[in-house]
RNA sequence: GCCAAGGUGGCAGAGUCCGGCCGAACGCAGCGGCCUGCAGAGCCGCCCAUCGCCGGUUCAAAUCCGGCCCUUGGCUCCA
């Protein structure tokens, strides 16, 4: 079974076929660095991530581009406020700087490069310029707008007619715009306070001096900055070329950012921008997105810190990318529940594994099976549109092999324990899951002592103290260690 | 108003493209049993769904077609 790709351009699940058969181009429209990111970011965040694990599992070379977003009105909104510094880049720096990190803590692979709007202006200049020889796009008072009139297929993604579209863009653009829906490429001088006033978190006034520390840059049409959609077209083909296998992006970006985007770049080039067009759907949450603008968000540094990395990944993708999640801490608790399940399930299995008692000589015909199922489940579901939560659910299956297998005999297949494992860690991999355990160390001090509290309680078990033994146990599960007794002894997990 | 996505058990959430294996998955919650000094975990089993409403096509529909109701997103910065 090949991989099939929902593509909004078409609204078809379609076959998925890179211009190169070995290679894959993927773009992924980035964050604009004026907040810190959100768990909605890191919802799509993970999905691409997903994604990008998944076609390297199929064999693809993957090459990887997210931008950063670091000239924007609302980076200069922030200019002053906290700790953030007093320029426009000093804002973006920080921001970039958490957002990497963030990156990390969610255990995300790297793109290959991470392009920043700031410094591509040349690349940004030449296609506005390039635009406007094609006649494309026109000048008007130092801006140029793209000329949406002059693009036949403008509309096509969003499924919109030019006429269907109302006006959009600053009151003081219009003036100067041919029609409503054209769109800024070069915005001509500074950026003016009353276009960040509402950007502002603190309320406040618009911040004139804040104003000043905007970017500027040089241009054939005197001094200005770029217009946001023009960047990605901007980047994605300086980094890999006029036609993108992959173009992903929140739902929220269909219109009119991507649709520009498509207008842009394929007026410019007269080759199609992107092959497959794929959209992550967003977090409800009280009826309402979670979102930067609405301030109603929790960082992606607070959830990681609450709940840990697995626990996080593990609800992102407990829906399809392309489906709309409800947020909730209860269904965070709930996909921790999930989460483990697989890793108490791989732990057991690892410690049968490990276990110096004889247990090889029996082949356990129905754990065979049941992890080869659980291997074809979880691969038909990566390829039909990277659906995480039935891959999540053939993890879930796998895990009850084991422990079925387990409860069953003393007699343990070792070779189907083994793959078993292996397959858990395979494919709990794709999902950028790590059953490496970090919490369950036992090398560590807190686990030797651990470790010693409970030699003590078996003692007293031995002798009949329930009593003792419990108020240790109590005590121990009072700090958040799990403790477990079983046929071999008791077990624990620190927290 | 226009465009798009969706309405499945107590919750959450697959399945809808390619109608029959869906008498509807997985997980959580709940109930029984096994195991256990107890608890937990685990295993086995059970409970909860006329798949938004109405009509149509078909031997057969959660899945296809038509109409209606409702929700969400986009049309303004947004993953």
């Amino acid at each position: 079974m090949t991989l099939h790709v929902t593509n909004t351009l078409t609204g078809e699940t379609e076959p998925f076929e890179p211009q190169d058969p070995d290679d894959v181009t993927l773009y992924y429209c980035g964050l604009t660095v004026s907040d810190p990111p959100h768990l909605g970011h890191a919802r799509s965040w993970v999905h691409v991530d997903v994604m990008h694990r998944w076609l390297s599992h199929l064999g693809y070379d993957v090459a990887h581009v997210e931008n950063f977003t670091d000239v924007n009105e609302k980076i200069v909104a922030r200019v002053g406020e906290d700790d953030l510094g007093t320029s426009e880049a000093s804002v973006a720096h920080t921001y970039i700087g958490q957002a990497i990190e963030d990156m990390r803590a969610l255990n995300l692979l790297r793109a290959d490069v991470y392009p920043r709007v700031s410094e591509h202006v040349p690349e940004i200049i030449d296609l506005v310029e390039t635009l406007v020889e094609r006649g494309y796009a026109y000048e008007s008072n130092g801006s140029v707008y793209f000329d949406v009139t002059a693009f036949d297929d403008y509309g096509a993604l969003s499924n919109q007619s030019i006429d269907d579209i109302e006006s959009q863009g600053e009151p003081d653009e219009r003036t100067e715009k041919r029609h409503p829906a054209d769109f800024a490429l070069w915005k001509a001088d500074g950026v003016d306070p009353d276009a960040i006033a509402d950007h502002r978190h603190d309320g406040a006034a618009p911040a004139a001096e804040s104003c000043e520390t905007a970017q500027t840059w040089d241009s054939p049409w005197g001094d200005g900055r770029p217009g946001w959609h023009i960047e990605c077209s901007a980047m994605s083909m300086a980094h890999l070329g006029e036609t993108l296998d992959i173009h992903v992006g929140g739902r929220d970006l269909v219109f009119p950012h991507h649709e520009n985007e498509i207008a842009q770049s394929e007026a410019a080039t007269d080759q199609q921008f992107a092959r497959y067009w794929l959209h992550c759907e967003l977090f409800e949450l009280d009826d309402e997105k979670m979102s930067s603008s609405l301030g109603n968000f929790v960082t992606v540094s607070d959830a990681v810190s609450r709940w840990g990395t697995n626990v996080v990944r593990t609800f992102l993708t407990a829906g399809a990318y392309n489906s709309s999640q409800i947020y909730s801490e209860e269904a965070i608790d709930e996909a921790e529940k999930r989460w483990d399940r697989l890793e108490r399930a791989y732990e057991d299995a690892t410690a049968a594994l490990d276990s110096p008692d004889a247990h090889t000589k029996e082949t356990d015909r129905a754990l065979r099976d049941s992890v080869d199922t659980a291997i074809t489940a979880f691969e038909s579901a990566m390829n039909d549109d990277f659906n995480t939560r039935e891959a999540q659910t053939a993890l879930l299956d796998l895990a009850r092999a084991l422990n079925s297998h387990r409860e069953a005999t003393d007699d343990y297949d070792y070779e189907g324990l083994r793959r078993g494992v292996d397959a858990m860690e395979r494919y709990g991999a794709i999902l950028g899951l790590s059953f490496d355990g970090e919490t369950t160390g036992d090398v560590s001090l807190a686990g030797e002592l651990v470790e010693f509290l409970l030699s003590i309680r078996e003692r007293e078990r031995e002798a009949g103290n329930y009593e003792r033994a419990d108020e240790l146990r109590d005590e121990l599960q009072a700090l958040g260690v799990d403790v477990q007794d079983s046929d071999d002894g008791p077990t624990f997990r620190l927290p």
